[in-house]
DNA sequence: GCAAGGTC
């Protein structure tokens, strides 16, 4: 008997269903002589310090290198504290009882360094010595599959891999937990002060925002306004440059020849200029551009967003959510035709659904080049009953985001008008001519400006018009706003993309920091720390968060850059590089870290009030 | 009590 294991559930009733295998088990599917099983992520991790004898927190333990590391199972916490998962333990015992019955073993959790390490950590935990092959897909369709079981790899094939997903697992554990010890140790708080190669840099952004955006000094400048009217239709425009100072803009205002000082036609139209601009459709949604869509228009958290998704994602109504992609194959795009169909009675979105059956696809997000592990987030079809008003939102950006997609571009008109009076003025207008896929949701630019004219009259060079209207303005220039979740979310995924090492910051360019499925997380360890809190929607750093930034700011372990040094390494790795030096290097830094922190963390020490939030 | 990674 043949037993194929996938990643997680969703995934093995897709290759059983393309086998024709349907008798359903506890734990697994069976049928045609295979049996279909599965994992739930990472059943195992490696196993806490204190299964290293490294009990209590001490400084004698630090740093702590066990010789070999060992496998523990997934824990789950409870009122009892925390004890191994028993939905785990139970799924273990099921794929181990499969595996001892094997012939061969058929590995089809997903195609990339996590996936291998999500089966290697059971095959070694179990010490199964079946063989094993590969299947390595990036798309479940049924042609993929079919087409993956045709060409099936060596095991070995991904020895490599496997080692650079040890080497990434272990490594962020060494530093992680040392660290994290050695500042709450010798900060001496009750409270741990965690640290880890994701988590700190992304406290490191939100500070180093905070402290610039509280030390900024606005800066006053002056601009004048006119007010044209071209027979009752009014608009604005604005000095072509800003003043330092109020003298200068008022000898400017005292030019402006207006109606009021006795200029019936003082505006002096020097030219118009109309262009259109083409807007493409946006791209279809992967997680994170989803829960920055839903933080903008919503007010949802990162983690929301994401457990509501996966809400959806076991109803079957959308696809795979934990997506870093926003591109499908040709394979799904062959069948969103037919998926639009099946929208267009939706009470918002049904009559762009109809308008689309008559019209050719956008094909943007097509490119099966991009498509990793997983495509971008697709509402599945299935008819949706009855949901909640937070799954209807979430599902809704969803729908609306694909019918967007496959859509047409969007024209505008921009015009600009540039008027004389004693001094330039430049009125800008945009219009809409051609919506496209701005149909779909049918608002308003993101990027709107407060001065544009939402549409200008129609003018000619060399009209002379009246001004009704001049004024002074006063402005201040502002300070870059303050993290909220979909920002720093961006800001997490373009990480690395100013690192000045071309090397590093081309191993970090498809990754960022974090993952798509951990940075929700990520943001929820930071607010558990009490290190962030959340204030209406921005992300404010407390008195204990700026502390601890404080400690580490110059350390290499709050720049994105270590992530960009070890993803340099582990491509390395993969491609057959030694893990001894790799491995050797860590536990030196890990040595320096532990020291360093040991000393440092004592600035910790007694800070009066240091866990109270910091206002904005 | 602790990392980052995956998912129910």
């Amino acid at each position: 008997m043949k037993v194929i294991i996938a990643e997680k559930p969703s995934v093995a009733r897709e290759i059983a269903k393309v086998f024709g295998a349907n008798t359903k088990r506890e734990g697994y599917i069976e049928g045609k002589g295979y049996t279909f099983t599965w994992a739930f992520g990472h059943l195992l991790q490696l196993a806490p310090p204190q299964e290293y004898g490294f009990y209590g927190w001490s400084v004698q333990n630090l740093p702590m290198l066990p010789q070999k590391f060992k496998l523990s199972i997934r824990k789950v916490k409870t009122k009892d504290g925390v004890v191994e998962d028993p939905a785990v333990k139970k799924q273990l015992d099921i794929i181990k009882n499969l595996f001892e019955e094997a012939t061969e073993i058929i590995v089809a959790t997903d195609a990339g360094r996590e996936g291998e390490l999500i089966f290697r950590y059971i095959y070694y935990y179990l010490k199964c010595k079946k063989p094993f092959k590969r299947l390595w897909i990036s798309s479940q369709t049924d042609a993929a599959i079919k087409d993956g079981f045709r060409n099936l790899k060596p095991g070995s094939d991904y020895d490599t891999l496997f080692n650079s997903a040890h080497c990434r697992s272990q490594s962020d554990w060494l530093v992680g937990m040392n660290a994290t010890q050695a500042l709450s140790i010798s900060a001496g708080t009750r409270s741990v002060l965690s640290l880890g190669r994701v988590q700190t840099p992304t406290l490191a952004m939100i500070c180093s925002r905070y402290i610039e955006n509280k030390n900024f000094v606005p800066q006053t400048y002056y601009q004048v306004s006119i007010q044209v009217d071209k027979r009752g239709q009014v608009f604005r425009a604005l000095s072509d440059k800003n003043f330092k100072t109020k003298e200068e803009a008022q000898a400017v205002l005292d030019k402006v020849e207006d109606v009021p000082t006795g200029f019936p036609q003082g505006a002096n139209i020097i030219s118009v200029e109309a262009k259109p601009r083409k807007e493409l459709p946006p791209l279809l949604h992967d997680l994170s551009s989803l829960q920055q869509e839903a933080n903008k228009r919503k007010g949802f958290t990162a983690d929301q967003t994401l457990s509501i998704l996966q809400s959806l994602y076991e109803s079957k109504l959308v696809t795979y959510p934990r997506t870093g992609s926003r591109y499908i194959g040709d394979d799904v795009f062959a069948g969103i035709s037919a998926l639009i169909d099946k929208f267009t009675g939706h009470p918002d979105f049904g009559k762009q659904a109809i308008y689309l059956q008559g019209v050719k696809l956008s094909k943007r997000s097509v490119n099966a080049k991009k498509v990793t592990d997983h495509h971008a987030i697709l509402p599945t079809g299935e008819t949706a009953h009855q949901l909640s008003a937070d799954r209807q939102a979430i599902y809704d950006l969803v729908v609306g985001r694909m019918l967007e997609a496959f859509h047409q571009d969007c024209i505008k008109e921009i015009t600009k008008i540039v008027v004389e009076s004693g001094f330039k003025f430049i009125a800008t207008g945009t219009v809409i001519s051609v919506p496209g896929w701005r149909a779909v949701f049918n608002d308003t630019d993101d990027d709107k400006k407060d001065e544009e004219n939402p549409a200008l009259p129609k003018v000619q060079q060399g009209e002379l018009l009246p001004i009704t209207e001049k004024a002074l303005l006063e402005k201040q220039t502002k300070p870059k706003p303050l993290y909220n979740e979909a920002s720093l979310l961006k800001a997490l995924e373009t990480a690395g993309k100013e690192i000045d090492d071309d090397e590093l910051r081309y191993a970090m360019k498809d990754s960022g920091l974090g993952t798509p499925a951990t940075r929700a997380a990520i943001i929820e360890t930071l607010i558990k720390r009490d290190y962030v809190a959340r204030e209406k929607k921005t992300l404010v750093p407390t008195g204990t968060g700026l502390a601890v930034y404080e400690v580490v700011k110059d350390q290499k372990i709050a720049q994105a850059e270590l992530t960009g040094s070890w993803e340099k390494r582990l491509e390395e790795i993969r491609s057959g590089a030694s893990i001894t030096d790799f491995q050797e290097e860590i536990k030196t830094y890990t040595r320096t870290i532990t020291q360093e922190l040991l000393k440092a963390g004592v600035s910790l020490k007694a800070k009066p009030g240091a866990s109270t939030p910091v206002k904005a």
